[in-house]
DNA sequence: CAGTATCCGATGCGATACTG
DNA sequence: CAGTATCGCATCGGATACTG
């Protein structure tokens, strides 16, 4: 990539050198879905240097996508898309749908990351199938290193955040234990298989009170893509 | 770009990875305008090598977005979409509406390209304002290289391909000649300024009958996106 | 016409460490 | 928490020439 550009004035050539860039639609996706502080981004492009991001937040700045205000009570600084970027909006998620019916599920399933995905889980859990009281919700994943391996969702309805993550035991009386492995919470969660598929497999294993585990897929929010049914490849 | 993945399951991840590696948005953007043979498509990458677009295109090929066959006539290899790649149709469209809307046109301004544009206009040009018989029009940029300098457009909408495109003097009698500079000539392309604009102003002049000037904006397609109303940046 | 082959330079970007 | 600073390599891809 020798320079940037693509020495076109066609409109397709010049938002393809801003979102074209590498990262960029991540960085944009991740803001779309809410996060708006550095280090929250960061969570979303966990393989991207510090000073990438930021580098890069800078160029979408310098491009009228987003801007960076400093939160009043906080006093830390924010990002957050402008109007030009909330109308990317639709191509990003139409880029997700696409790539969700055409591509390898295959792919999907060699990219695990335990981070990103209890990451996404938090962001999409519903609460509202679950009780009014605080439910804590602890993942295993057997099969992954001491720090990967064990994961907390805390979630309260009445709570400022309803739903807490944490790596580090909360030390709450653990509701309901799920056991499973990384790929196959993974493809629960894209929609490949469901959580009554994997329990019949015996590979996902729920321990708690029937209320919490027979509304397993309720609560547990999908991706946004999961519902896009998969299309076979035309074959040549 | 070390390595090219995103090391993410995400499906606008996998999408990126396929849709994000330089030139893959503008090789499909020429499959969707109608490009097939590996020459017409240099046509709309003229700065690409052709081995990089040979890559690509085998890329591409591997993704199940494209497929390469044999044309039964010719004997010459030929790439079409297929329905994946077909799917993108309104993903690319939308990035072209969305960097017409908010990038600077200035910024396309500086990318000016006489091959490009006159293909383009090629491409758009639509004979039914035109008279039955042949149509030669000539195109003048005063300012460009020799070999830039003045271009043909055959219009006979009896022929087999309707529209042609020369560099070389054809022979023929020209019926309407345009004179300007290749800036306000984009600028019209993109739906900027109006060939109206451009004559008032003199930076456009057209000599030749009434029949052929006064119609100019009906047989002279525009861009896709010259419609599409600009919107001002968001100020911070 | 439709590509390959080869070469080499620029730079993107990943890793790590550090700071206000 | 929110970034900068620095370094060095891998690789992307541009240029040119060549081939069936």
């Amino acid at each position: 990539m020798t320079e940037r550009g693509y020495g076109q004035f066609c409109p397709v050539a010049m938002a393809t050198e801003v979102l074209g860039a590498r990262w960029n639609i991540l960085i944009i996706r991740e803001l779309l879905c809410g996060s708006s502080r550095f280090n929250e981004l960061r969570k979303g492009v966990p393989r991207m240097s510090p000073a990438l991001l930021s580098k890069r937040l800078g160029e979408l700045e310098r491009f009228g996508i987003i801007v960076r205000e400093m939160d009043e009570t906080s006093g830390s600084p924010t990002y957050r898309l402008t109007e030009a970027g909330e109308e990317l909006r639709d191509i990003v998620m139409s880029m997700g749908v696409w790539g969700q019916r055409w591509l390898e599920s295959q792919l999907s399933l060699k990219n695990l990351d335990p981070s990103l995905l209890m990451w996404d889980m938090r962001r999409n859990l519903n609460p509202s199938p679950l009780p009014d009281h605080r439910v804590t919700i602890q993942f295993l994943y057997p099969e992954l290193s001491r720090g990967q391996k064990k994961w907390w969702l805390i979630v309260d309805k009445h709570a400022s955040e309803p739903v807490d993550l944490c790596k580090i035991d909360p030390g709450h009386e653990v509701d309901l234990y799920v056991a499973t492995d990384l790929k196959t919470m993974t493809a629960i969660w894209m929609g490949i298989i469901t959580v009554a598929d994997a329990t019949r497999r015996g590979t996902l294993r729920l321990s708690g009170p029937h209320s919490l585990t027979t509304c397993m897929s309720a609560w547990m929010g999908l991706s946004p893509f999961a519902q896009e049914t998969k299309q076979v490849r035309e074959s040549v």
